[in-house]
DNA sequence: ATGAAAGCGCTAACAT
DNA sequence: ATGTTAGCGCTTTCAT
């Protein structure tokens, strides 16, 4: 493969006048600029963005690590973030962890050693101090969606707990007496704070504040196994508060496995809004985070942070959640 | 940042020893490799991969290109590379190309810039000759899903003909006498392969061959708007047949919002099932792919030619497709 | 079992 | 407007 020395032969340069034409910055006539353009042409020349980095300490490449892209709300924070980064010259790369602290590590390590310029981080569980690395390695992150210990941090999250109390409010006016709630690992503080709302509403509304509460994981298993416990319970919920997507799709699934409609026999409401281009017929009455934003203005606080533009303290900046109610909830029948 | 010199000095070795140990190549006594972990741990250094690749030429890093991974069929796909790149000690950077030729080749020049060591690319359009860029580089690469031209490259893809013949088949022998297909675009390899399957089913079933036929792209708005033309055409299919996931979305969205039900009203067939994580009650009759095992094969064999397993000829990997039977489909009524 | 020297490809810093 | 020099951090190659 050809070298940028290879080029500055063929065009009768200095090696830096190459780099100059490629990257755009210097002084460069245009006599030049064209002989060096027509030499990078011919030999086909790709520039080594190794060599490059190593020497300039910039890789325009930011690191985004999440739980897991398969979930349509993480697809679309990605999007935010790799759209952003494009906007401003920079380029990505994912990492799932599937809230595992020890893929997080790995791919913390990895992505170092890679030497991003910075780092997007959905935080696999509050308790490991992920931000030690990022502070010896002097490497700048964002911390999105999720909070971690100590508060001396960049990050963009939605207002969950506003977002649960509203949902949950909804639910109470039209009369549910009994909802039960089925959330995430009590380490991760979105669960958290969700169900804070939630117990903030019910407590508003005059309810008992033993509302059952199900700790488990976001994913499909915990919301149909809770669901069938919470179908035994006495006295039988007449709602069910799923916060996340995953968990009100296994709540669905256990439903109907128990025949029960929706929402004659039980009304259901969840967190995040699965993506149109997935969807038939948008049936759940969720509370719905800007996903994308979210993904968009993480990205641009991190941008801001690598160059001049650094806010002066670290910024906490929190989405609001709209409500958008649909068929999957109504007034409660009487239980049997 | 410390660098494997302080690391050495620390140590009281040479660098290459530290880089034996972290590499764990070449000979070195317990004793020696016990001092350099001890100051690895003591200066919390990570190695530079730049300095590390740019000397080796190797970066263990494999450059996934896919048309959109908000798409959960490719999401399994990445999932599948990633994980046998993984488990082969490889990393992977994603690039979405949206079907656009333009974002394929920016994608391409940057990943080529980073050095990677292999490609898998999912090409945006069979008329883009986008091998050339990798022989010139001598980049090794495999390409999924589709084919391009020429026939000297490693590929991995499903038996898509084959597939849509079987897919064809079932809703002929069910009865419907004439079936609308809606499919992307025609510079699509996999979207004629489909068409192609559908219509050799037909002509075996003694169907005229202008069964109706719509290009588009693989998307719900081409699913949508087909549908609506389907409608008012005469006379009326009794069955449409959906080319991807998506496309067959679009499709459901114009039925329901026409008020016809399926199947009562209309048959849909579809390929690529949607992921059991965001279904709440499977529904489609799909032709569905192996699309976990698509991107496992393609490492597989991407790796294989990184090494010295290498195969001797271009490798053409073709996956069978299975027909799984739901409730989207049912014997015809007569049209109205 | 360990080390010295050299160089991968590029650009920062400093000329001219 | 262009060039020279040096060096980023690592590993290959060759010694010992």
């Amino acid at each position: 493969m050809p070298n940028i020395h290879d080029v500055a032969k063929l065009a009768g340069v200095a090696p830096i006048t190459v780099s100059r034409v490629i990257n755009n910055n210097g002084y460069v006539s245009d006599k030049t600029r064209q002989r060096v353009e027509t030499a990078i042409d011919e030999l086909a020349y790709v520039p080594n963005a190794l060599g490059s980095s190593l020497r300039s300490k910039r890789t325009m490449t930011l690191a985004l690590v999440l739980s897991d892209i398969t979930n349509p709300f993480w697809t679309t924070v990605a999007r935010g973030v790799e759209d952003t980064a494009n906007e401003n010259g920079y380029h990505i790369i994912i990492g799932n962890t599937d809230e595992s602290p020890k893929k997080q590590s790995d791919y913390l390590t990895f992505m170092l050693q890679k030497q991003v310029d910075g780092f997007l981080l959905v935080p696999a569980s509050s308790n490991v101090t992920s931000s030690d690395i990022f502070q010896r390695q002097k490497v700048p992150f964002v911390v999105l969606d999720r909070q971690i210990l100590g508060n001396d941090y960049d990050s963009v999250r939605s207002d969950s707990q506003d977002g649960a109390y509203k949902l949950a409010s909804y639910l109470l006016e039209l009369g549910h007496k009994r909802i039960a709630v089925i959330t995430g690992r009590s380490d991760n503080s979105a669960a958290k704070d969700r169900v804070r709302g939630f117990l903030q509403a019910a407590k508003v509304a005059g309810l008992d504040e033993d509302q059952p509460v199900y700790w488990g994981e976001f994913n499909q298993e915990t919301g149909y196994e809770f669901t069938r416990v919470i179908l035994q319970s006495k006295p039988r919920p007449t709602a069910i508060f799923a916060t996340n997507n995953f968990i009100a799709i296994g709540v669905m699934r256990a439903l109907n496995d128990h025949e029960l409609h929706v929402p004659e026999d039980m009304s259901v409401v969840a967190f995040d809004d699965l993506p149109a281009a997935i969807t038939i017929d948008p049936f759940f009455t969720v509370a719905s985070q800007q996903a994308y934003e979210m993904g968009k203005k993480a990205t641009e606080l991190l941008i801001a942070r690598l160059g001049d533009a650094a806010p002066k303290g670290p910024q906490e900046i929190i989405l609001p959640i709209d409500i958008i109610v649909r068929r999957s909830s109504s007034t409660p029948l009487d239980a049997p």
